[in-house]
DNA sequence: CGTCTTCCTGACCGTTTGGTCAATAATTTC
DNA sequence: GAAATTATTGACCAAACGGTCAGGAAGACG
């Protein structure tokens, strides 16, 4: 873990900034559709400049990468194995829609980056995050095995979770057009919905 | 509507070719992550050849999508409004799930086009799909007054449909990562999953 | 102040990209 | 089979792309 120290208070804003500037881009056209110009013009830096500052637009995209994966798992890791199960669950999909809301470009990007084969970040998938996925799994499996949560398949559950949550941000385009929304009522809409969605779905059935 | 149907035998087949070329490449790099060069090799003619057929880049593009929209609505203006709502809803998600089973570049085509603002089909969204989704949530909404399906707020049901549904193909990268699997067996207890999901919620609560 | 390091840029480079075109090959038509 | 039409391609082009580099500007430090 050799993770280097010697930021200079230019190079911590600048790198912000870029960083900032490639979410923008990247987000909004995946990785080959965006272009170092483009950053460095959102970024209101010189694309020379730029790659002072990072090797390669790769490297400006992997950083962004691995930088979010960790944020954007926290939520499944705040799951109390000894909290309420329903309760945990319906916190938890309100967490990821939340975060929709308030990171839809992070969403996107690993949209982007997941739709097309996620080939910069299936080690990532395959490793860390199968991980915390089965070891939530396990969790679920316990809870309805004591009674707790209804049956239901815990990885599936997950996924539907995350695409319900996700859609919010990912495709957005598609629900403004169709709600003709262009502020984010819907977003309380959609919480409402998740939250007595999911009740009926995890609230075990009597017997 | 001047639609020409002076199509020779060759034509007809090499622009079918290139149509499903174009397909396998745009779904996985999206519109600017892919390439003539990719469309004309995958497609098995040369660069110049796919653009006598095509006029542009972009015409191939907006061909595939025009001519995929409605493929991929047929399922929704299927459902019958005289029918049994909670099986009909039902018989619309398994539909769904078989597309993104059986049409998984073409889930993935549409993936790209909205995450990245859906920019060429804008239109198409806020006009005949948003007025199809708007008269399906009419008819979801009668069905609920009528007591046969439970209250639930029509418009983001689709969506979660369109989610949880639509996942499965355009997030394969990363169910296939967790699942650690490379066949096609988790669509069987997705189609299980579902089922019990959907069923739970859409079934009105007595009284 | 002067020196040293960090920061920044204009000009440039090789490659890839979408697209053109003249010429040739194959097919259809009579 | 000749003529006309359709199909195909190698060679080419201008623009856009990711990236380099030498040199100058700005900041840190004694």
């Amino acid at each position: 873990m050799t993770i280097q120290q010697p930021q200079t208070r230019i190079q911590k804003k600048n790198r912000e900034t870029i960083l900032d500037a490639a979410l923008d881009v990247f987000s909004e056209h995946g990785f080959r559709g965006a272009t170092l110009d483009q950053i460095a013009t959102t970024a209101g830096l010189s694309k020379p400049n730029v790659l002072y500052y990072f090797a390669s637009k790769e490297a400006i995209y992997t950083a962004l990468l691995s930088g979010l994966l960790e944020t954007w798992l926290d939520p499944l890791r705040a799951i109390d194995p000894d909290g309420e199960p329903v309760d945990e669950i319906l916190a938890y999909v309100m967490r990821k829609l939340d975060m929709s809301r308030t990171f839809p470009r992070e969403s996107r990007l690993f949209a982007n980056e997941i739709v097309q084969g996620a080939p910069r970040i299936l080690d990532q998938i395959e490793g860390p995050l199968k991980s915390l996925v089965d070891e939530t799994s396990t969790m679920f499996r316990r809870w309805t095995r004591e009674g707790r949560l209804a049956e239901i398949d815990p990885h599936h559950l997950i996924f539907s979770i995350w695409a319900t949550t996700q859609h919010y941000a990912d495709f957005s385009a598609q629900i403004r057009g169709i709600l003709r929304s262009e502020g984010e009522e819907h977003f309380d809409v959609a919480a409402d919905f998740l939250e007595h969605f999911y009740r009926r779905a995890l609230v075990p059935s009597p017997g």
